[in-house]
DNA sequence: TACTTTGTCCTTTTT
DNA sequence: GGACAAAGTA
């Protein structure tokens, strides 16, 4: 209950007690971010600078705002009601259930999640005839989320060619579609209530009034859009209080825009920017590793990390044959860690993409040890939820097509494909939902059903509600004949539990007063897909993307596959400030790091079905040898090259086994007088015809003669 | 209409 | 290697 402010260094203290100005904190990563803000909050309500109902805390993730919540709860006497906590969606959600006649929008507007939105955009592209191979479904969801996440409509798009005005175009129908339906897409959850608070200034002056403490988490990864929303905040004296870290920066190919952090420091004239920099969680080497690292990056706010603690031990290198090479090392090294006493827990596997994680998994199976593999499919997105959420969403809102669609046919109802053409043709000659042009088709007797649910559910609470939708649907009778049926009905008996567990207080302070039970239900599905995973708190290695690891901390980190095309990946080497944002990814992996790291490469790689060749990541050349520990025998050293992998990584060959050709094989690393250093990819020929095919980088790839190349080994 | 087979495509993803 | 969609078959 205490704040113990005398454990804090000078500058968290300086942060906490920050007099009445805004305030830019430069977190470095372990420095106790999270500490310093929970504490500030406490701070001002535990000194009577203010009360929880004015203060506004946003964060990006679902779990970072319920830590925030518990541990400032654990520093307050009573549990502190009426703070606006959560996460950006999450608030502009409640904001727009609280004037949704305001923002135009029906009480029981439902939100999609990004599987949604792509599904009603394929559907759209479909009856507008457009021609998928020129606007990919993909392309044009982006386009549109990449617009709404700068602030701009459909008919503020900046038209310069003949493709952009057809996806112009395709932005505005798709908005008429959601509009009609009564749904909006995650961006639009923010725009719309953006939009609301602009146009509409006394509600604009009255959360103005209200809020005095604005406080921003992971600041860097604000994208244009939501700067702008919290700057409707300012006027009314709010003051504001925003921590990031412009070297954690990862999600600049999301919208995310570091330049708010130097837009906020102008604007809003920042008198000090407090630094934090001294890091309590990693041992020396690994923090001078990555100091290293990050140096490298031009566009920096600039700052250093260090430690109190020891230099610890070095950082530990290795190169395997192949992945899987690595892979069984990686699980062999966890195995002796384990047995020496580091929890399985405390053990991270962390690679670039998600695709990595199968050949660690394997090697982890075969072997018995427990592992977790996070960012798999979460639990409200798993099709029988998906399924029985769609029946809710059609209860709650009938006009939401996409929900229409699922299930009309699930279970099969004899609902085939030119029914649901028909039907789509007449909702668009009518101007209304598929729900609604469903009476007197062949779909009347869902429909009917629909009805049924709704008038039997009417009044009741919400878990039987969710309990009577999920029998009288007919899945789980559907998913009883089915063979592997029984995990599927597990989970719609999950899903009633889960909505058994929703309480009033979840509802109120998630979607405020104006949403019905089950709204809020749907929203809060929608909004917070579900972390929970089987096996949660048990003893597990833990396997993820860099990107999911961010704000978490391991005692020992295996970073794999730290290979050039990997890490840093192919298409980050074309993109403008492509490698500065690799770097940076590859700067959070080596800080979430206690006491142990190990940075390993493979000299093969299985990726997409073939075997290919890459040359060990620049990131290791960025890390001075000192700090370093090589395991097996460091790779020749090299000239700094920009490899352009965009076409010559196609050239592989594939599954051919390694053989000796003129003295070289497939594989292997070499250096030419002229061209410098590479792989051979691919060989023909025997004796003194043999030729070979080298990959030297930039200096592209080669088809040589052995006899007249003189290649060396590397 | 519903199930099976073939062809294409591959980063990262808090909401 | 694996997801997903289009094409093929009962």
């Amino acid at each position: 209950m205490s704040l113990h402010l005398e454990l804090l260094n000078p500058e968290q203290l300086a942060a906490v007690t920050l007099p009445d100005e805004h305030g830019l904190i430069l977190a470095g990563a372990g420095s106790g971010k999270t500490r310093v803000l929970t504490t500030r909050i406490a701070w001002l309500i535990k000194g009577g600078r203010t009360v929880p109902a004015r203060v506004l805390a946003v964060t990006f993730t679902n779990k970072a705002a319920r830590e925030m919540l518990t541990r400032v709860t654990a520093m307050l006497p009573a549990n502190p009601r009426g703070m606006w906590m959560g996460t950006f969606h999450g608030l502009a959600n409640r904001m727009l259930r609280s004037h949704f006649r305001d923002a135009g929008l029906p009480q029981a507007f439902q939100i999609m999640d990004s599987q949604d939105q792509l599904a009603l955009v394929k559907r759209l592209a479909k009856g507008l005839n457009i021609d998928e191979e020129r606007f990919p479904p993909r392309e044009l969801a982006w386009f549109i989320n990449a617009n709404k996440e700068e602030g701009v409509r459909a008919r503020d798009v900046t038209v310069t060619d003949e493709n952009m005005r057809r996806m112009a175009d395709f932005y505005a129908a798709y908005d008429e579609q959601c509009q009609k339906e009564g749904v909006v897409d995650f961006p639009e959850l923010l725009l719309r209530s953006y939009e609301l608070l602009k146009r509409n200034e006394i509600l604009r002056e009255h959360y103005a009034q209200r809020f005095q403490y604005i406080l921003v988490d992971e600041f860097q990864d604000t994208n244009r859009l939501q700067y702008r929303w919290l700057k409707l905040f300012a006027g009314a004296g709010a003051k504001y209080f925003c921590v990031g870290d412009d070297d954690q920066s990862i999600y600049t190919f999301r919208g995310a825009h570091v330049g708010n952090m130097a837009d906020y420091e102008r604007e809003f004239k920042v008198q000090k920017v407090v630094r934090l920099e001294q890091n309590y969680r990693s041992h020396g080497n690994i923090l001078d590793a990555a100091n290293a690292l990050i140096a490298n990056n031009r566009n920096r706010l600039g700052k250093n990390l260090w430690t109190a603690a020891g230099k610890g031990e070095p950082v530990r290198v290795f190169e395997g044959e192949s992945d899987s090479d690595e892979a069984r090392w990686i699980v062999e090294e966890v195995q002796a860690l384990n047995r020496d006493n580091t929890p399985l827990s405390q053990m991270a596997v962390l690679y670039r993409s998600n695709a990595q994680s199968r050949v660690v998994e394997h090697s982890l199976f075969s072997r018995g040890i427990a592992y977790r593999v996070y960012g798999g499919l979460r639990f409200f997105e798993r099709a029988e939820i998906k399924h029985a959420l769609a029946y809710l969403r059609l209860v709650a809102l009938p006009d939401d097509d996409n929900a229409f669609i699922r299930v009309a046919n699930f279970p099969p109802r004899g609902i085939g494909a030119r029914t649901m053409e028909q039907l789509q043709d007449a909702a668009k000659q009518a101007g209304k939902s598929l729900f609604a042009v469903a009476a007197g088709s062949k779909a009347a007797t869902f429909r009917a059903l629909i009805e049924t649910l709704r008038n039997e559910t009417q009044g009741l609470p919400l878990k039987e509600v969710v309990e009577h939708v999920v029998e009288k649907s007919g899945l789980k009778e559907h998913y009883k004949t089915e063979r592997e049926g029984a995990d599927r009905i597990e989970n719609l008996d999950e899903l009633v539990n889960a909505a058994a567990a929703f309480t009033e207080d979840d509802r109120e302070v998630e979607s405020g007063e104006a949403a019905d039970p089950l709204t809020a239900f749907l929203t809060h599905a929608a909004l917070e897909a579900g972390e929970h995973q089987a096996g949660e708190g048990a003893d597990a290695l833990q396997l993820m993307t860099v990107h999911s690891a961010k704000g978490l901390e391991f005692d020992v980190v295996f970073m794999s596959g730290l290979e050039e095309g990997l890490f840093p990946s192919e298409k980050s080497v074309t993109e403008r400030d492509g490698l500065e944002e690799e770097r940076r990814l590859a700067y959070v992996a080596i800080t979430r790091a206690r006491k142990r790291l190990y940075l390993s490469h493979a000299q093969t790689r299985m990726l997409h079905g073939m075997t290919r060749y890459a040359m060990p990541s620049r990131f290791l050349e960025e890390i001075p040898n000192n700090l370093m520990k090589w395991l097996t025998p460091r790779f020749q050293k090299q000239k700094a090259f920009t490899p352009d992998f965009s076409r010559q990584t196609r050239t592989t060959v594939q599954n051919k086994p390694p053989r000796d050709v003129g003295g070289f094989r497939i594989g292997q690393n070499v250096v030419h007088a002229k061209f410098g250093s590479g792989v051979i990819i691919d060989a023909e020929g025997q004796g003194g015809d043999a030729r070979v095919q080298v990959n030297f980088g930039s200096h592209g790839v080669k088809w040589l003669a052995v006899a007249v190349a003189n290649l060396k080994a590397a």
